[in-house]
DNA sequence: CACACCTGTGTCAACGTTGTCAACGTCGGA
DNA sequence: TCCGACGTTGACAACGTTGACACAGGTGTG
């Protein structure tokens, strides 16, 4: 086992290759005019001093760190895997690498997001909700040269490369889909107040109650936050009620896992006595049983897009600015009519 | 909005705030031996410049990066999430970043990790298995001068900080459980073989097996690989037998329930037709229906710990070597005695 | 044969920051 | 009054790499 050793630098295997460093730099960046003697030489020391490029020193010079950024609040939600997954999937073979920045309550601390960022060397970013439609860290990015790209942004979409699904069919085609089994008594989980997307769902159920006749109640939308745990808490407060609700439109499939199991513990059957959606198809919708009636969004296709969005303005080939992605109703075993009472 | 334009260096909020480049360093950088009434005047020309140290000419002139990375091989694998919200947790209010390396097939590929990492920058690593076990990426990261920490491995444990849990007895416990109700017949899927985890249950298995003074049934053995999908396949084999287990031992609990699904699929019923058990619990072993009876590895807090190793070293306090964690059988509802044929 | 041009190579200055060392005060004590 | 210590500051050289440029020699063109 090698004691740790200075590393190796440029200069030592131009020492070695009898070159000067710039050669050495030339051969291994594969910029042309370098004779087959030398190059073979340079590439005989470069393996023979165990030589690797050091990251740090080319990323000063050329202003380029090869790292990109992936923003996000919750480091459990079942989607970040999938974000992951896609910009993992645009990144494989690349040069670049992925650093991931969960950060707490991104839009009370908006204004310290971007000097973090900037602070960290990214070459450019990509945005998950709710940084995505925080216009604080939009525009400081922009004026810090960082290239970024969105994953579903609801506001100022014309403001940076965006990914979207429609939101608000996407809810109405669901929360129809519930109203046509039969149920009149709906409760609603809402997201998190602070992702736009929140907002948008809600006001695409409410477009299919209206056009069903029914009344949009308030008193029985319950608030989440995306989290399994506040699924569970706001499907007990409305399980509880006099009136309880006969089915339950949960805007994501953390929460409505959360519903499930509150259910469950109630003695409840989901589908016979209860109806349960979710949003976003995740992976544990499909694991979950009976598995979730849902909405897709190909939240790896967009990430995988978004990180093509970054690395086309890195290269200077100008970026998509929006690409809408389709959702897709994914009818499964949670929805049924109604019990009769 | 901003145009972006040449991010301020320190020299000239030096410039601005009168002094030399280098006592603007030592402001920013909290050293000694400044004027209260200069470290005003730095911080406000840094303030309305919009400075924010360059760290990638911090790193390179330090020879420090602050680039943690975490290198694994499935990034789907549910217990990757855990890995990742355990470094994430312990990397809260430091000023370390993460770096993700998901690497297919690690163990072939053994000699390009270390160069990967080196190049990388990366002050240190946690290793999940299979890299955890491979000597070679070991022996490179040490000659690299790179710190690192392990996660489960099961070799040479003495060879660099570790972070162990004993899966030979926790595999010979879930699986004297799911004797003790009675089974007789048990089916087996197993790891991948290039993960020393899967090679360690195996014997805690057979222990149980000899124990109780039932053969090794090796024909009952299907491999797997970790994912979803392996198990299900495994599980159709094993269940398309004459005679058919009336238990599955499953290394993970991606795995079963990709066994669950696929006894789902041919009508049975578990835990009455088939007692199903895992390995992990990982969240979806909570999730899924029935909930697995698993073998709880803590893997968030060895991920966390193990950050914690690789911390220490960095800042040149001795890290802890080895630390063992505590498993635990959890007795869920997936299991249960044979059905009487 | 002069000239432009190309190939192969080297020199040098950047990139933005910090470590080292030296210089300049000022203050307390001998 | 002088000396050493200390607090405060700056000059300069790294860190490892690449871009801009220079230069030597060869090749093709008019």
């Amino acid at each position: 086992m090698e004691k740790a050793r200075r590393r190796a630098t440029i200069i030592d295997v131009g020492r070695h290759a009898g070159v000067s460093a710039k050669t050495v730099s030339r051969v291994l960046n594969g910029e042309p005019h370098v004779s087959p003697a030398v190059q073979q030489r340079v590439r005989d020391a470069a393996a023979s001093l165990h030589y690797h490029p050091n990251m740090l020193a080319r990323a000063l010079v050329r202003q380029r760190s090869m790292l990109l950024g992936l923003v996000y609040e919750n480091p459990s939600a079942s989607y970040v895997v999938e974000l992951q997954r896609g910009m993992l999937t645009r990144l494989a073979d690349t040069p670049y690498r992925l650093v991931v920045f969960p950060i707490a309550s991104i839009i009370e601390r908006s204004g310290e997001v971007a000097g973090l960022l900037r602070s960290a060397g990214l070459d450019g970013v990509v945005l998950a909700p709710p940084a995505a439609d925080d216009l604080r860290i939009l525009n400081d990015l922009a004026s810090a040269g960082i290239a970024c790209a969105r994953i579903g942004p609801s506001r100022a979409i014309e403001l940076a490369p965006s990914n979207i699904v429609d939101d608000i069919t996407a809810a109405r085609e669901i929360a129809t889909h519930v109203i046509e089994l039969g149920h009149r008594t709906i409760g609603i989980i809402k997201g998190h107040a602070s992702h736009a997307a929140s907002e948008a769902r809600t006001m695409g159920y409410s477009q299919a109650f209206y056009a069903a006749g029914l009344p949009m109640r308030l008193d029985l939308v319950e608030q989440g936050d995306f989290t399994r745990e506040s699924g569970h808490a706001a499907a007990e407060r409305l399980l509880a009620r006099a009136e309880a609700p006969t089915a339950i439109l949960a805007q994501n499939d953390d929460m409505a896992v959360g519903a499930l199991l509150a259910a469950r513990e109630r003695g409840l059957t989901v589908p016979d006595d209860l109806t349960l959606v979710g949003f976003d198809d995740s992976e544990i919708s499909r694991i979950c049983w009976p598995p979730l009636t849902t909405v897709r969004q190909p939240v790896f296709e967009m990430a995988r897009e978004a990180t093509d969005m970054v690395i086309a303005q890195l290269e200077d080939r100008p970026p998509l600015l929006r690409h809408d992605h389709p959702h897709d109703l994914l009818i499964r075993a949670s929805t049924a009519a109604p019990p009769r009472s």
